[in-house]
DNA sequence: CTGAAAGCGCTTACAG
DNA sequence: CTGAAAGCGCTTACAG
């Protein structure tokens, strides 16, 4: 019953396979009697029509693939969740491709695993070669990038750099002028940018509130908890110590809090701490961080590709800017002010992050809490006046 | 180039298109040398055979499905990880379905959203409905299940009522009566099981231990750290206080450590805690739990389905079980013990929580901490000896 | 070992 | 509006 195929539906209803055909897929051109008893048939028989015959027969997969060097990581993870979302919403089949070890990337562009299979491909925070590149073309689908973008493809990401100065910039403004970096490991086989970029961002920052760079209050973290706290252990143990420190992602902010918080430093009435992404945890830790709504980075990304895949004259290339914001929660504070208050758990407070070219609509989590407090202060107008973007 | 046929392939290389196609699959019935011809020709156009012919002519589509209630939690992310592994190196290809909402839910077995288009289904902690079964027992491929099962389906997962007992019993050896419980929400649309097995698991570890129940005693946290706070505070608002809590999720027991520093109570020498799952931060959280390795049980029930695909006459159902084991780490202890030690980073003492019917080979993360510290105390030998499974 | 031919189940000009 | 026919690009008995 589930196997009916075309033929069977256009006995059962009296016509032909062609008007079965196209009273399925209402491209008009069929009374209106016919399509009734085609409808009847194909619902008596269960049918629906056989996508490799279809795709055969058109051309056309109606299969988008998503590329990612990770599943399971938080950002990777929600980032998913907003493109599943669009392309079942769409109609639209989505493969998922891990390209988690550097065997798998060696060749997976080149290897045909993509050829036709899909109509379009998504490619998560992986920086191109050229013959990838190369071999993306060659694919002659629509191809959009998020997080990071070249010449050729649509693109979706956050400016990591002004975010980054942002975040530094808070810093700066409580009065801070030796902070620490915590970054992304460099020189990983995944060529990631982000680190990059961050980094360049906190040297900007610096360098605009004319405070010398110093190469000893750069260390690396790896984007996890673990090191994160390596670093901050590192950090501690040379010299002078910062009194603020800027981690590159939450999770090594995390890892940051613990190593603090195992040498007896208290935060942020000793050293303030910010991270970067908003997970999940951060609030948890009342930390102040870099918020991005990455789920709503995957829906837009993901529309962008539905929409460009059903153009039959390729899309136009579009980058597209997704806002972040900076949301001072309890771990930064003044320089040398009052020793610590009591953790609050509400009351953060949130201010744009770089200039917005889209607002999301989703505030769910966020604004499912409790009413901000009003906590206004000298630093709080400080902090705002700082907020215009730097020179970069 | 990337369109190449295999008419061309088969015209470049001298021979007919059924050559082409039997040298290229591996099948046999061809000379060397025609072998030889056909695989530099293939090379030369770049060719790879179009999936839609093949699958028309053949009837198989070399894809299998994934449906699961959610994308971004961690329990699903990680098993996702471990099942896309598997499925790619096995050559297939992946779709990922997301039945978040109820209303996605509704119907979609039955909408023929899979038909003709998977080979096998893979089914996450799905309690599904007998028209539900019927649907997908009309697909007539392969289904595994994870987490839950039903007659017709192969499936894995934990014992959650045996492993639930494994928890409170931990807390009931250390000398705890009043054992408060947050459960997941019992009623929610997906009819998950998982809270109604760990609930039972609870009250029979109660029972065994002569502890009558106490309904007040067992409250709702939803699966989320706000959740798990909520309920802790409710908790702590009736009468007399529990000297520990089981959290259903390490989550909620996030949760449950926020509630409790907020109100002042020290852990683990006021109140003890213990979760279940193992979570990532668990660790950092110095946290008590059941473990459970969820990539691995991705990776077996991956390779279960692959296997049963593969099959003409369908594969026998069978019924794994996934071990769990009981991590002892900070935030449980004797009841009124000395006041709190130090917290310590390194130093879990892990312990069977079950009878394990395969042991997992992958001990990545854990491993790659320092060596556990021997904190031999009459506790430890206690708690060992509470290790036998109850007789439930 | 090799190839011609039929067939998988659709879609889509084309003719009426 | 409707249908016969060709074609999408493979695979696989079948005959040699």
């Amino acid at each position: 019953m589930a196997k009916a195929t075309i033929e069977e539906v256009a006995n059962l209803a009296g016509v032909s396979p062609s008007s079965v055909s196209r009273s399925l897929r209402d491209v008009g051109g069929v009374s209106a009697k016919t399509t009734e008893r085609v409808r009847a048939a194909a619902e008596q028989l269960g049918y629906s029509a056989s996508p490799a015959a279809s795709r055969l027969a058109t051309g056309r997969t109606g299969t988008l693939a998503i590329v990612m060097p990770n599943l399971t990581r938080w950002f990777f993870a929600e980032l998913l969740g907003g493109v599943e979302q669009v392309v079942r919403e769409a109609g639209l089949d989505l493969l998922v491709h891990n390209l988690g070890d550097t065997e798998t990337r060696q060749g997976y562009f080149s290897s045909g695993l993509l050829r036709k299979r899909v109509d379009g491909v998504l490619l998560v925070t992986l920086a191109l070669t050229e013959p990838e590149i190369d071999a993306l073309m060659a694919l002659d689908v629509p191809v959009c990038m998020v997080g990071t973008d070249v010449e050729s493809f649509s693109s979706i990401r956050i400016d990591d750099v002004q975010s980054a100065s942002t975040a530094v910039r808070h810093l700066v403004n409580l009065g801070h002028r030796r902070i620490g970096l915590i970054s992304g490991a460099p020189d990983e086989p995944m060529h990631y940018t982000v680190p990059v970029h961050r980094r360049l961002g906190y040297r900007a920052a610096l360098e605009a509130a004319g405070i010398p760079a110093d190469r000893d209050l750069e260390v690396h973290g790896d984007f996890t908890i673990r090191g994160g706290d390596e670093a901050t252990t590192q950090l501690l143990g040379q010299g002078e110590l910062p009194t603020a420190i800027f981690a590159e992602s939450d999770e090594m902010a995390f890892g940051a809090l613990r190593a603090l918080r195992r040498v007896g430093l208290q935060v942020p009435a000793d050293i303030s701490v910010i991270g970067f992404d908003d997970h999940p945890m951060a609030e948890y830790f009342d930390l102040t961080t870099i918020s991005q709504d990455v789920r709503e980075q995957g829906r837009q990304v993901a529309q962008q590709l539905v929409a460009a895949v059903s153009r039959p004259d390729g899309a136009p290339v579009r980058r597209l800017h997704a806002p972040t914001r900076l949301v001072v929660r309890g771990t930064t504070a003044v320089l040398g002010a009052e020793p610590r208050r009591a953790p609050s758990l509400a009351g953060n407070r949130t201010v744009p992050g770089q200039g917005a070219q889209h607002q999301s609509p989703d505030k769910g989590r966020r604004g499912s809490g409790p009413p901000a407090l009003a906590r206004q202060s000298a630093t709080d107008q400080k902090e705002r006046r700082g907020q215009r973007p730097l020179a970069t």
